[in-house]
DNA sequence: TATATTTGCAACCATTAAGTTGCATATTTC
DNA sequence: GAAATATGCAACTTAATGGTTGCAAATATA
């Protein structure tokens, strides 16, 4: 399943890779810091993101500064909107409902 | 990670699976019926499906019918909308992008 | 030039995941 | 009541995943 997106997302901790690297370009050293695990395992989750091409580099000497690229997440984006496309009544119902529901549990 | 709705989005077959049910409610068996695997094999997925409640279940005599339920898939939406937030602009131009680009080869 | 830093790659290990087969249970049909 | 059908659960196998450690290559610094 390399270079399959929906994979690529359904570990948390690229999750989070993504949101970091989303908000600014980093190093994998740089990322590291903001995990428990090994600088190696973070390397090999940023492998996985950029073989899916949800992450695209940019070597600056030594360091290798690794950019989001919103391309991929587009298709993403677009699985789930086509899939919404059956749901969209639904859907906009359900929004209603949890923002009713939400402004009830606000009120005393 | 179980009842990790990523988790069970990122196999291809539950995503085929959710793509059928969101259409029409299924039986197991029906359901597989559209795959090459066994059965088991899709009640498994199922089981994964319904574990993180993105399916509901209806029994009626020995058969049991699956639903969609969009609720869950309420809560992927919300991750993949958020992290858009900072990205909207470029979304935005990226979808036109892709639109023109698109246009383009479709022109002789 | 010697040393430190940044990174990627390979080997290995433990856990999880997806598939299979076999079987038990509940329900319908004959 | 016996046979067929629909389903779930358990055991097992194999492949994939996420983690670790060790090491090599490239670049910067002393």
């Amino acid at each position: 399943m390399k270079g399959d997106i929906f994979q690529a997302i359904a570990d948390p901790t690229r999750r989070a890779i993504l949101v970091l690297i989303a908000t600014q370009s980093m190093t994998p050293n740089a990322l590291a810091e903001h995990f428990d695990t090994s600088r190696q395992a973070v390397s090999k989750h940023i492998k996985v993101l950029a073989d899916c091409e949800l992450l695209t580099q940019n070597k600056v000497g030594r360091e290798i500064h690794y950019y989001f690229n919103p391309v991929k997440m587009k298709e993403f984006d677009h699985w789930l909107t086509q899939f919404k496309k059956h749901w969209e009544d639904r859907f906009n119902q359900l929004d209603q409902l949890l923002i009713n529901l939400n402004s009830d549990s606000n009120e005393k």
